[in-house]
DNA sequence: GACCGATCCTAAAACGATTTAGTTCACCAC
DNA sequence: GTGGTGAACTAAATCGTTTTAGGATCGGTC
């Protein structure tokens, strides 16, 4: 309502002395006292559009998730969406940031225009990006090349130098390989999200070489969405092939939908088939049995996240980093006994 | 990197004739295509921030959701969260709108002042907000006063003319208590949310209503908080209450914990115990049985009330609105057979 | 009385766009 | 030659803040 220009002249002051007193530098004590009174007085809030424009920083970043139009709603099966904001929402509302949110379709024909809006037009400080599928992403060449500060989660290509904090999702499935290998577990599926997705590739890895050093050779792979529909057919396509000592999904939707197959053809879980998930979704303590799953606590990579890039926007270094280590949390879905 | 003074220059023009050629106004058709020539070679973006400025609009609104510091989590559990932000994206993003994202506790102390910045400091041209609690809600005083553009997802208070758009939570609670009475239960319990929540509150009502109506009039409440741990303790409580055919849930994951709870605890479902859920969340499709529950389409919500914010910030009306009426969607958990 | 220094304040420029109110110029009619 | 008309362009103001460079005032010192 009022203006800054408005406060100092009802204080009988210049417009500069108001902002020197409102901004807590070198002023008469009794004219700041007077200024502070005034504004307060007239209900005073500085226009941030006119800061932004005079300090060229908007105190703005944004998240965006990168889907395909094939797999829009892998949004949120991936778990990442609720838990990646809120721990990003803690660290940009203690810093006084903005969160802006965007979710793009990498099919999307505006998307070179939206990046160059991006890096230019000065209404974003910075950017996190969260890529799905691993393939070129051109923007890259441009933030680098405009020294625009971005941070990845999940490095979405390989070969460029990028700023990026990543889970390590080999090594959560490691954990489930290992976890199958104590338990003697022989004959092993494994009901995977679509071939190029990033987590779902390293996800894929790990358990490879989890059991190889396990030295267990036998592993049906099926391909999902990870959607629970998806864990159900993959499910009804890998019993059919034959007996099946344990199932490892790489989401929990998967694994829920998969225990819906066994359960609806007769089989228990665990004491005839184990499984096991992927990402500590609420759902996990929803099924029965509860599921086993790994857990990359992504609210507190969240958070890196976003320290992360406010670090890179203040300038304070160049951020290249792995993120937290994976735990297994154990329910009661993987123990045949 | 580059200015309009710089593109106008370059091109020979004043800044004035460069602005109204990029923005299709009447120039000399020549003296255009040379801006746009020099425009494009010179990778132009314009400035949002100057734009801003000088509009006096941000092009940006903000989703608001508010919470309690007991019940945090309740965001993500009540379903609202993915597919709201969905339906409002998409709108947003073709009106060519940004989309701000924050969420508040009542209970924070810088409450007032959030407010006082979202109507004062022109970085937002509307906002929408999401109550959970019914409770005196002192911005809408404030939004009013100042003519700032909101609208409530669920009326968060009543008495006060407040722009909204709603769930006839009522409605939907209904459809279940039909059900239930038309397949002859008469031992019935709901398991609902925080009673203080806006959608428990009214989910309660019309299922009671609903009941009467039907002259079933053995109803047991227990009150739990949208979480899947409590649905799991409160059926625990009320199976030790007496015998039962039906519990209605007011939303999916209690209904995910009562029925875990109802088959650790040796009862089958639906035959023994029919359970309904609400908000048709995905896991719905993942329980076993899977659970039939009641729709209120969000996404086609967010879309809504991202019109009618959009609508009222073009001035172009007034609005207060009933949203989508719900519908029952019968899956295998509500029938004894 | 001239000079110095300290303190306090302000005029003006700057950020980058849009828009208003003209100005300039060519052309035509009388 | 005068006046009118219309097309094409531009100077300057404006949005609201921050910051720089310098001006005013006063007291003190030699």
């Amino acid at each position: 309502m009022s203006t800054l220009k408005e406060v100092a002249h009802v204080a009988g002051v210049s417009a500069a002395t108001a902002s020197l007193a409102l901004n807590g530098r070198k002023v008469n004590e009794a004219t700041r006292q007077r200024v502070l009174r005034t504004a307060r007085h007239l209900n005073y809030v500085p226009n941030r559009v006119g800061r932004m424009l005079k300090a060229s920083k908007s105190q703005t970043i944004s998240l965006l998730f990168m889907t395909s139009s094939r797999h829009a709603d892998i949004v949120r099966h991936t778990a990442l969406f609720y838990y990646l904001i809120e721990g990003i929402l803690g660290v940009v509302d203690e810093c006084k940031y903005s969160l802006r949110l965007e979710v793009k379709s990498h099919e999307d024909p505006g998307l070179a225009a939206y990046f160059e809006n991006v890096v230019h037009d000065k209404s974003l400080d910075g950017i996190i990006i969260v890529p799905q599928f691993v393939r070129h992403y051109p923007f890259l060449e441009l933030f680098q090349a405009n020294r625009f500060p971005y941070v990845m989660f999940r490095p979405g290509r390989f070969g460029l130098e990028t700023n990026y904090v990543d889970i390590e999702n080999a090594a959560g499935a490691r954990l489930v390989a290992d976890l199958f290998a104590s338990l003697g577990y022989q004959r092993i599926a494994m009901i995977n999200g679509p071939e190029s997705h990033v987590d779902a590739i390293e996800r894929e890895r790990g358990f490879r070489e989890g059991l190889a050093s396990a030295g267990v050779a036998d592993l049906v792979v099926k391909y999902g969405d990870f959607m629970i529909h998806t864990g159900f057919s993959m499910m009804g396509e890998i019993a059919r092939e034959g007996p099946l000592d344990a199932v490892f999904c790489a989401n929990d939707y998967m694994a829920a939908g998969a225990i819906k197959f066994l359960s609806e053809s007769g089989r228990r879980v665990p004491h005839d088939v184990a499984v096991v998930g992927y990402d500590n979704n609420d759902i996990c303590e929803g099924i029965v049995p509860s599921l086993t799953t790994v857990d990359h606590r992504l609210e507190e990579l969240g958070r890196m996240l976003a320290q992360e890039l406010l670090a890179l926007i203040n300038g304070q270094r160049t951020v290249i980093q792995k993120g937290i280590p994976p735990r297994l949390i154990e329910r009661d879905s993987h123990r045949k006994s």
